[in-house]
DNA sequence: CAGTGAGCGAGCTTCCGCTTGACTT
């Protein structure tokens, strides 16, 4: 019989602790929360005081179970869950769900998974927070009520199955309010102005004009200037500097950096790290701290002197900065600060290596740098021209790591300038001024969004990635590249008195893995906004956390802080209800010239959409989907109209009509009662019969090669060959075939096996099966 | 998903945070 019960929330945690402790301890995983409010309804009793209705959830019935069995015998149970807001509710489930005797119950916690803070632990058992158990109850159920409420009225006012929530509907604000200040940014050009100057010892320096200068005008005036100028330096100025590492990784600074150096998403970060983590490797993935052990930072040490000598080590703590963190866990870090390299996919390695540089580099010393700012006079005009050096003095951290930046344009650095003396007169080489152009905000980023929302203290290091895929499922927001637009700008170049000008072209406006609001989106946060404007406020989390906290400090009680938040709440979900209109972005673009009908734009069953006509005219309405690259607040009329020029007659094929047009899958032609999907390069708009013909005649040789094997017993049943190889058809449902089986050599007996296999399995997987299928998004 | 429609058939969809697998491509 096992003496002392450690209950913990994960399970490689319990692997390394149970190390720690001797033979009388047996460490156990909850495998995080294994309660939760009911699914169906709502799962609370709104008029008995909020009361939650607790259920354990399928996939942790049978760890329940198990912790049961052998708490029953343990002596003693001790609750080590997080010592955060949901850890103390983990411990707090586990007392009730596994009716525990209080007497035999201690809660403990520690920050960091070493021999020494474990041991310290259970040596200063406590009781369970219930004020912090609270303050999660209330968190937990705020969430519930926003989202189940919400959720509905805009299934009923926009569209089916959509969602809102605290954090989604936040984080999908963000992004259509940057999409609208991009869409409203004017750009203006000014020039930036160059020259490149000989120094007395022939050498080339470099320095641009401090001032921008607006106009094309100015711009020829002064170098106009420039040719009867004489230059002139009139001060050099040498400032020392310094460079300072970051802190370790939390999940949001990792993602970010990992998204930076390594393109990773969001996702593909957190799962490299959680296999890491898994075997060993490294702490914690999902932390808010950048906190390190003092084991860590002595490891830390121990590599800094023997790898790159004492002047390179600075060993220091770092305070967390973010709003809201918790700081249950240590930073991100390796587990063996002394393994520089691990084995493990090439995706594992250079994840790792990115974590290694990083705690490493983060107990280096400071980069000194110099600094040398040298001005320019223009004999002829007020103008200055500015040169601006940086040279490393002593490279420190910088020998590890260096931290990426997300500003597109940030300055690129600049190295050692010549030596140069006060009063020394120079001759130019060249004065070149090329137009340049503001720049709109930039789009967010997978990482970049999750900076944000850590910002302003909105979601966890649990959720940050689950977030980010929510609003691209949900069909709110898309990832995706953009091509640029061509621009032109002018460029004039000074060289021996003489002025050339030249008109260049650049590419502008292109986006490589950005996030993008798409209709749906823009919609839905308009509701949003217009209706709940609180609940979608940037800073609605920020004031709830600070009732959270009254909460756990006894100050203020949970149903109390719910019942202030719900009741008006609740009134705006009932009238919103009652009496806002549907709302799915419909706009009026015009008339129709040719059949004099309303043409408008909205949100139709299957997306944004063209209608033609009125629902109660005599002739129904006709209907086309908005194509990629257009959106409902900027179509025209015209572009609205060309959707309708579709589906086109393009001619007849053996006696038969051919015809085009976009359907649910794409551009399709037509051509006796079969659908064949056009291929890229095709414009629906534009093809014509012969290549249509073509595209039916390859469609034709594909299904006689699609035809395996059919049986006269059975005419519903057939073997085909499909996109993946072959498969079953019985009944119109389709069948995979086991690998290990050839479908040349299926018998009618084998074929009724697999279906009716297939069909049990999926009767019994029925609740999973759902509950995957929502994760994929619809491309 | 195994094929190209446009809201009255029923029943369902949905939140945030804490944890891992179980699935294919």
């Amino acid at each position: 019989m096992i003496e002392n019960l450690v209950i913990v929330e994960s399970p490689a945690k319990a692997k390394t602790i149970e190390k720690f402790l001797g033979k009388n301890f047996q460490v156990l995983s909850s495998y995080g929360h294994i309660r939760d409010l009911a699914k169906k309804n709502l799962g609370i009793e709104i008029e008995n005081n909020y009361e939650p209705q607790y259920i354990i959830p399928d996939d942790k019935k049978s760890v329940v179970k198990e912790l049961k069995k052998i708490a029953k015998d343990a002596k003693v149970v001790w609750l080590a869950s997080d010592e955060d807001r949901e850890g103390e509710a983990i411990a707090w489930h586990l007392l009730k769900v596994l009716d525990l005797d209080i007497k035999k119950v201690k809660r403990i916690v520690f920050h960091e998974i070493t021999k020494e803070a474990i041991q310290n632990a259970i040596k200063t058992p406590r009781l369970i927070d219930e004020n912090l158990v609270n303050a999660q109850q209330a968190r937990r159920i705020l969430d519930r009520l926003v989202g189940f409420e919400l959720s509905p009225v805009l299934w009923k006012k926009v569209k089916p199955s959509l969602s809102a929530g605290r954090v989604q509907s936040v984080a999908v604000k963000l992004l259509v309010d940057r999409e609208r200040e991009i869409m409203s940014f004017k750009s203006e050009s000014f020039f930036k102005i160059t020259g490149l100057f000989k120094t007395n010892k022939n050498e080339e320096l470099k320095a641009d004009l401090k001032e921008k200068v607006k106009s094309p005008e100015k711009t020829l005036e002064f170098i106009e200037k420039c040719k009867t100028a004489t230059f002139e330096i009139s001060s050099v100025v040498k400032k020392p500097g310094k460079k300072s590492p970051s802190a370790p990784f939390t999940t949001s600074t990792l993602q970010q950096e990992a998204s930076r150096k390594l393109s990773f998403s969001v996702g593909q970060t957190m799962s490299v790290a959680q296999k890491l983590y898994e075997s060993g490797k490294i702490t914690y993935m999902r932390t808010d701290s950048v906190n390190l052990s003092s084991t860590a930072i002595g490891a830390a040490k121990k590599v800094i002197l023997s790898e790159f000598g004492e002047k390179y080590l600075k060993t220091r703590n770092f305070k967390t900065k973010s709003k809201g963190a918790q700081e249950a866990h240590e930073a991100i870090r390796p587990t063996f600060i002394e393994n520089q390299d691990i084995s493990g996919t090439d995706r594992e390695k250079r994840l790792y290596d990115l974590i290694w540089k990083r705690t490493v580099a983060s107990q280096m010393s400071e980069a000194q740098l110099e600094k040398t700012t040298i001005d320019i006079n223009v004999s002829n005009d007020d103008h200055k021209f500015v040169a601006v050096g940086e040279v490393l003095k002593f490279d420190g951290f910088l020998k590890v790591y260096f931290e990426s930046s997300d500003d597109e344009n940030d300055e690129e650095t600049k190295g050692l300038l010549p030596s140069v003396d006060k009063g020394e007169k120079l001759d130019y080489d060249s004065i070149q001024a090329t137009e340049r152009f503001t720049h709109y905000p930039p789009r967010y980023t997978e990482a970049s969004l999750v900076k944000k929302l850590e910002e302003l203290g909105i979601g966890r290091p649990s959720t940050y990635a689950p977030t980010i895929s929510t609003i691209q499922n949900r069909g709110y927001v898309v990832k995706e590249d953009r091509l640029g637009n061509e621009r032109k700008y002018i460029s004039y170049v000074l060289i021996n008195s003489k002025i050339k000008e030249s008109t260049k072209a650049e590419i502008t406006g292109a986006e490589k893995n950005k996030l993008f609001p798409n209709d749906i989106g823009m919609v839905v946060n308009d509701f949003l906004a217009e209706h709940f404007n609180e609940i979608v406020n940037y800073n609605f989390t920020a004031s709830v956390e600070e009732e959270f906290d009254e909460i756990a400090s006894g100050k203020l009680g949970w149903t109390k802080m719910i019942d202030k938040f719900y009741k008006p709440f609740h009134q705006t979900v009932e009238t919103t209800l009652e009496t806002s209109d549907r709302s799915v972005g419909e706009r009026i673009l015009g008339d129709d010239p040719e059949t004099g009908r309303p043409v408008s734009v909205k949100i139709g069953p299957y997306g944004p959409m063209v209608q033609l006509g009125l629902k109660d005219d005599e002739e129904k309405p006709r209907f086309a989907s908005l194509q990629r690259g257009q959106h409902l607040e900027t179509i025209t009329l015209n572009e609205a109209i060309e959707l309708f020029k579709l589906p086109r007659d393009i001619g007849l094929y053996e006696d038969k009509k051919v015809v085009v047009s976009i359907g649910r899958f794409g551009p399709y032609v037509r051509h006796d009662s079969k659908f064949i999907s056009l291929k890229k390069e095709d414009n629906p708009y534009k093809i014509e019969l012969d290549r249509a013909i073509e595209l039916i005649e390859e469609k034709r040789e594909k299904d006689r090669l699609k035809f395996i094997k059919s049986f006269d017993e059975e005419p519903e049943l057939q073997i085909l060959n499909g996109r993946w190889g072959p498969y079953i058809v019985y009944k119109k449902k389709n069948y995979r075939i086991p690998k290990n089986i050839k479908a040349e050599d299926l018998t009618l007996v084998k074929c009724m096996e697999i279906v009716k296999g297939s069909d049990k399995a999926e009767k019994s997987s029925k609740t999973k099966k759902t509950a995957s299928k929502k994760g994929k998004a619809k491309k």
